[in-house]
RNA sequence: GGAUGGGUGGCCGAGCGGUUUAAGGCAGCGGUCUUGAAAACCGCCGUGCGUGUAAGCGCACCGUGAGUUCGAAUCUCACCCCAUCCGCCA
């Protein structure tokens, strides 16, 4: 959500940033409604107050007997006067909130221009692409030749786009997730968090899934919605708080299943489960100090960055270029791996400094600054630490072997019961 | 699903048609006193919008939305949420 007054200062630097996102001026169109908004509110602000006043005349009166009826009726004809304008300003408050709910945020000046992912800037590669002594397969050709992985059964029970796991294939998803988990609590700060997978209304607005972007989401017959990420509930814990200055940051980490419609992306990554309805995901958020949210930023990335690391995982950072940048984000990182199956880098992770947009929307604010009393929105920022399935795919491709094993991690093999090769058994 | 209570500022809590400009307390901030601290005492202390160069002024907000009234935190209706008990259940 953007700031009226930040666009009635200066229009021009309004548009100019809506069209790095592709899309057309509206800033003269939103003031025409500002502008009407504003004399119309202040019209019946002077009409309330004429009543307010005759009011307080009037029960001053009672009280002392006098006779009130002239006093009465001019405050019975005021009200009728009062009537369009009582129509007229929220009408125009929720046309210029329709307007600019559905404007995505304005990007960093360190955004690259470009119309989609061709035009995203790698920032830095890590570690070697393994060469094979043979041909490296895809994750679902091992995983069925293992027996593990089961997509004409999870089709059976759901339909596609879901995925059955089953034995050491299934238990090194579950000990990747408490890797993720155990890196991010006691390594880097981040409180563990246990949230609910379904959210109301106002909760997936606060994030801005709504009220654009609802074909993304499941539905509940109840009016709920399945979380698309666990960045929805963790940044809405701080909707409509003030938290105190000292407070920041508040780093947060949770373990979910996330659930997406995928609407959309039919015939994209149809085979194996790089794209599925539902998938597991470490997430963490930070509801950061607006001075330092760009620091917060960098060891987000850095935490999403070592898990792939301690996994020795091939991957790049690459900074999105502005026609990639997400709905409410200002700059994002996405961390992509080395798939030798594809020969290709997918992404894994993503990493997105908010700033102030979603904090307005759930209006979130922290109580500071120089006299301790100011009070002003939080910055939200949230990051995959990261995505289970993937991981889970990417350790597949990459620790494969000839006769389609697959080398444990040595930091898993802790989870694992010391288990370090997973061959059919 | 049924029944009964409840939703008031950062927190607790009074108020149930007009001196409420929302009492009082806690927390916070400033001060007096003190070597320093604590205690005590004094003062300040909600959010948003509009308007003004500013000091300020005005309006709105007591879960949400409608309604009654000259006037609503207070009365009416609907809805939402929370708590407790019962039923069902992992």
């Amino acid at each position: 959500m953007h700031d009226i007054r930040a666009i009635r200062t200066d229009p021009a630097a309004f548009d100019a940033a809506m069209a790095r996102r592709g899309l057309p001026a509206v800033s003269a169109g939103i003031m025409v409604l500002d502008v009407e908004r504003r004399s119309a509110s202040t019209a019946l602000q002077e009409k309330q107050a004429r009543r307010n006043a005759l009011a307080k005349e009037i029960g001053q009166g009672k009280r002392s007997g006098a006779d009130t009826a002239a006093l009465e009726a001019e405050a019975t004809a005021l009200r009728g006067d009062m009537e369009s304008l009582e129509q007229r300003v929220p009408e125009l408050d929720a046309g210029i909130k329709r307007i600019l709910e559905s404007l995505p945020n304005v990007l960093d000046s360190s955004v690259p221009d470009g119309p989609d992912e061709t035009a995203n800037v790698v920032l830095k590669l890590s570690g070697e692409p393994a060469a094979f002594a043979f041909a490296p397969k895809q994750h679902f050709e091992l995983g069925e030749a293992l027996g593990m992985m089961d997509f004409a059964t999870a089709s059976k029970l759901a339909g596609a786009r879901f995925t059955v796991l089953r034995g050491p294939l299934a238990r090194m998803e579950r000990a990747l997730g408490q890797f993720m988990l155990d890196h991010h609590t006691i390594e880097r700060g981040y409180l563990e968090t246990i949230v609910p997978s379904l959210v109301n209304e106002a909760t997936a607005y606060g994030t801005g899934n709504l009220p654009k972007f609802e074909e993304d989401l499941f539905k509940t017959t109840d009016g709920r919605y399945l979380i698309p990420t666990a960045e929805v509930p963790l940044t809405n814990t701080v909707a409509g708080d003030i938290v105190a200055e000292k407070a920041l940051p508040m780093r947060l980490t949770a373990l979910t299943d996330c659930y997406r419609s995928e609407a959309g992306s039919a015939g994209r990554d149809t085979r194996g489960m790089l794209r599925q309805h539902q998938f597991r995901k470490v997430e963490m958020v930070c509801i950061a100090h607006p001075d330092r949210s760009a620091d917060e930023h960098e060891w987000m990335t850095r935490s999403g960055e070592m898990i792939l690391e301690k996994l020795g995982l091939p991957y790049r950072r690459v900074l999105l270029c502005a026609g990639d940048t997400g709905f409410a984000s200002t700059r994002t990182h996405d961390l992509e791996v080395w798939l030798p199956g594809q020969g290709m880098y997918r992404e894994i992770s993503s990493c997105s400094n908010c700033k102030d947009f979603q904090a307005r929307r759930m209006n979130a604010r922290y109580r500071g600054g120089a006299d301790g009393k100011a009070v002003a929105f939080v910055h939200t920022l949230n990051a995959s630490g990261v995505a289970v399935g993937r991981a889970l795919i990417a350790v597949m491709e990459n620790y494969q072997q000839e006769d389609g094993s697959i080398v444990v991690p040595e930091v898993l093999r802790p989870y694992m019961g010391g288990m370090a090769v997973i061959a059919r058994g």
